[in-house]
RNA sequence: GGAGAGGUGUCCGAGUGGUUUAAGGAGCACGCUUGGAAAGCGUGUGUACUCCAAAAGGGUACCGGGGGUUUGAAUCCCUUCCUCUCCGCCA
């Protein structure tokens, strides 16, 4: 969430900034101000009152210790009204917290400068196309067809064990998995990602503190009986590991990878959208994660870009990068680029990374913070994060594009990782 | 899962209702000392909110989290989380 210092400071600037995702949150950020200023008069009050409390306690500490019992005694009484006073500030003063609190969840972060206006999906900017569309034979299928004959992932299967949306990868479906995993990480490591393998549930601390609660609580699978949360991102547990942290400066960037499954309800998706490997309730993904000083934060975001980009050149997809139009930036990002590869039997686009820059938005809730060295002052950290990459698409795009009459190749940078060059 | 012991500042550690305004030690920073360093001595040393135009300087909260008792809580009570020891179960 944004800072109240920063809302109070650029007020103008930042609802003219906000009109970029469609709406108008003047109403919402006068209310915010309005909460903070009676929040701080009423602080005012109750530490006025606690402070002259305190000071009468001390009083008939003396007092009793030097044996004048029926002075005490009408001190008490003196303090009895304080007492009742600071009963109804707090309660006051926790109820102007909460509301301010939850007007601040509102309101969603400041986009960058360059997001371009638009609406929806389609208003998104088209920065780059590259790599060669694949020419495909006159029997070419799409990949929920060619996963069942190769046998390669089960879908029904995964429906009988559990349900729709968790796949079974089978023989050399399992092992392009493995191989795609291994050839993701090997790639972050070599760009200096320190790897990691995190709890794949959280806590709800965890789960505020990256943002998903409290708005996108649906969107989770939950272990009710010990109220934790399996992820649905690495981001989450990755960019915990900093909450409530107060780095230096010299220990930017903090540059972190990890590789887990990802579980997402979906809610509300139907259609030809979830066909195949499009859209699961579980999937695999290599996340990386940084945290950097906010005079950097802007570099490191395209020096992401350019990593994520390189891993789908290698695996000669093409793609296209995006930059995220206002009303498709998601509620925590300033500025997002998505990585789409073509599928080519199924002519579709498919999203198959989103790289982020936050900058305070995520530290602040987190209370992920640094010190200039020499410096007493505490400052919100930048955090940003990205797919590197995520798996289901790119193998569904690999399928449809490598498949041959022959059976369906594998990429050579793969084929280390694979220990097989064809599918058939 | 059962029984027990614990959770105090950057770290160690004292502290069972009122000079705790959290002792003492270590670490760290600065100063003195020194040719330089160590030792020694001195000073300082968290976070958040807030008052003040700012600085200086105040106020309030924080002893795992939440709640309660009391004029007053690190200390007593309730609750919850976590750690350790033993037992049980287990890859």
């Amino acid at each position: 969430m944004l800072t109240l210092k920063y809302i109070s400071e650029n007020k103008d600037q930042l609802i003219e900034r906000l009109k970029v995702r469609n709406v108008d949150y003047t109403a919402t950020i006068n209310q915010i101000l309005d909460k903070d200023a009676s929040r701080k008069g009423t602080q005012v009050k109750l530490d006025n009152c606690r402070s002259q409390a305190k000071a009468i306690a001390k009083e008939i500490g003396q007092l009793f210790k030097t044996g004048k019992a029926a002075e005490a005694g009408e001190a008490k009484q003196k303090a009895a009204a304080f007492k009742e006073n600071e009963k109804a500030l707090n309660e006051q003063l926790t109820d102007i917290e909460k509301e301010l609190n939850e007007l601040l969840f509102l309101v969603p972060n400041v986009p960058h400068k360059d997001v371009p206006k638009g609406k929806s999906d389609a208003d998104n900017l088209e920065l780059r196309a590259e790599g060669k569309m694949p020419k495909l034979h006159n029997k070419a299928l799409p990949h929920w067809e060619l996963a069942k004959k190769y046998d390669i992932i089960d879908f029904e299967l995964g429906n009988k064990i559990t349900g729709a949306g968790f796949p079974v990868y089978k023989g050399k479906g399992a092992q392009l998995q493995r191989a795609l995993i291994n050839f993701f990480l090997a790639e972050a490591n070599k760009a200096g990602y320190t790897e990691i393998m995190p709890p794949l549930l959280v806590n709800e601390d965890s789960g505020f503190g990256t943002g998903q609660l409290p708005d996108k609580e649906g969107q989770m699978y939950q272990a009710t009986e010990d109220n934790l949360y399996l992820i649905p991102t690495a981001e989450v547990p990755l960019t915990n590991i900093y909450r409530n942290v107060i780095l230096s400066a010299d220990d930017f960037p903090i540059k972190l990878t990890a590789y887990t499954p990802c579980f997402r309800r979906e809610a509300g998706s139907y259609g030809k959208d979830v066909r195949g490997l499009n859209r699961l309730h579980q999937f695999d993904k290599i996340e990386i994660v940084q945290v950097q000083h906010p005079s950097k934060s802007a570099d490191t975001l395209d020096i992401m870009v350019n990593h994520v980009e390189n891993l789908i050149k290698k695996l000669k997809l093409p793609y296209r990068l995006l930059r995220l139009c206002g009303g498709d930036l998601s509620f925590t990002s300033t500025l997002t680029y998505d990585f789409e590869v073509f599928s080519a039997a199924q002519e579709k686009w498919l999203e198959v990374s989103s790289i982020s820059n936050f900058k305070t938005f995520q530290a602040n809730r987190l209370k992920l913070r640094f010190k200039e060295k020499g410096d007493k002052k505490t400052q919100l950290a930048h955090t940003l994060n990205g797919s590197a990459l995520a798996l289901p698409r790119i193998l569904a795009a690999l399928l449809e594009n490598y498949q041959t009459p022959e059976g369906i190749k594998i990429p050579e940078v793969l084929q280390v990782y694979t220990g097989f060059d064809l599918i058939d």
